[in-house]
DNA sequence: GAAGGAATATGATATATATCAAGGCATGAT
DNA sequence: ATCATGCCTTGATATATATCATATTCCTTC
């Protein structure tokens, strides 16, 4: 697969995540990082973290939509979690491991903004409170990942459908209708359920009145059920 | 639930998971550290850290074996995972929430030791390294419980029942033979299932001598067998 | 030692989900 | 234009798991 790069330098000023990322971090280091640091867009479908490649810089996810996953033995993927920018899927092992665990594809268009490890370490190193705020993003997001995991977990096919729906529908775009970022295959690959069954149940929502289905595109008609159905498993 | 707290000043020089968990600090500061923690022991069974309750103590796990978990929606447990000492299972959200998003309970007998929050926030915001340290050992156990999650949600009953009882021999007590820490209800808790196909699944085992049964005792007869259910599922 | 309750155990049956099979519809390659 | 490929769809069937019912064993407590 071709990855288009565009590295350009950016536009720190108006980077309205650079406060959130870099709290407690004195303007000369600041300016020192963004300096040196590069930009890179990816199209939808693109990999931004290939798994077992070693880990040479911080990554954080400045615009689109991503998703966290696994190559598992025999060799299906599991999707562990969907991410937003300011959520820190790329950091999870960044301190951690000298190799990703896991591996990061565009489900939109996005930006990443990449930050050579070292430099990052050497904040963190002299930085105390800088390290605790990261610390604590980091902590908030892997809490999310594992809360996420529970709740789907004990739902069952339907509820697990439903679930999804009003994530992307809810927290990603804020819309009744919306364009399914994912295919059939890996909203399977995220509940742990078959291809055909992801397709009955979404064809039975439809055929209830629930959602209606153009293509990839999804209205929900009746969010109230919906939330029903994903509430009683 | 009665739980006994035995308070008594530890013998800090003797500890061997001091130096693991205070990298980087100073010999100051361990003994400003040393001379105000309280160490608590908790008889199997006895609840350490219960969910909604206020986080005020860094707590980690000097000995015993416990399991980390979560009320659902529907007033059912379930178990995230179990940790050994050196599992920073305590430490999940410590920097991150107010409120403990989950609960642990010993499950054989454990000491814990308990500094007071503020405290090691303080060394945290003006050692950068420690705090790095402890990133470091915080993600790597967040790591794991996903890494298992994932192991254990693309199995089938068999080869989840299988992966249990391979990492109680194996990992908790380096023993073939072993009294299981756990009810059939915990383990069906764990793995997502219902108790009665653990129980089944149990007995299957034992029809194929693959392991024997007396109560709570478990021997594992068969470990290569018992590892290709695990492995294929 | 008896009574009660919890954990364990097993069988019968219902339900949920996976698997297999076949066809339709796009999209990109030749 | 045609073919191949991957994704989506649906139906029929097989399999895995849950549920319900009922014993049994093992503690605990009186």
């Amino acid at each position: 697969m071709y990855v288009e790069k565009v590295m350009k330098s950016c536009n720190c000023e108006g980077c309205e995540l650079k406060l959130l990322f870099f709290e407690n971090v004195s303007n000369s280091e600041i300016e020192a990082i963004c300096t040196r640091k590069t930009q890179t867009s990816y199209k939808k479908g693109e990999i931004i973290i290939k798994e077992e490649n070693e880990i040479k810089e911080f990554i954080y996810l400045k615009e689109g939509l991503v998703k966290l996953f696994k190559k598992s033995s025999n060799d299906k993927e599991q999707i562990i979690c969907f991410a937003l920018p300011l959520d820190f899927v790329s950091l999870l092992s960044i301190f951690s491991e000298k190799y990703y665990n896991y591996s990061v594809t565009a489900i939109e268009d996005s930006v990443t903004c990449n930050i050579d490890l070292e430099e990052i370490k050497n904040i963190a190193t002299t930085n105390g409170l800088f390290t605790l705020n990261l610390m604590e993003k980091v902590n908030k997001t892997t809490d999310r990942i594992l809360l996420d995991f529970l709740e789907v977990k004990q739902k069952r096919l339907n509820g697990r459908i439903a679930y999804i729906l009003i994530y992307f529908s809810k927290s990603v775009y804020h819309n009744n209708t919306f364009d399914l970022p994912v295919s059939r295959k890996e909203i399977a690959e995220y509940i742990g359920m078959t291809i055909e069954n992801v397709i009955r149940t979404l064809s039975d929502f439809r055929k209830d009145n629930i959602i209606r289905i153009y293509g990839s595109s999804i209205e929900i008609v009746d969010m109230n059920r919906l939330e029903k159905i994903s509430e009683l498993s």
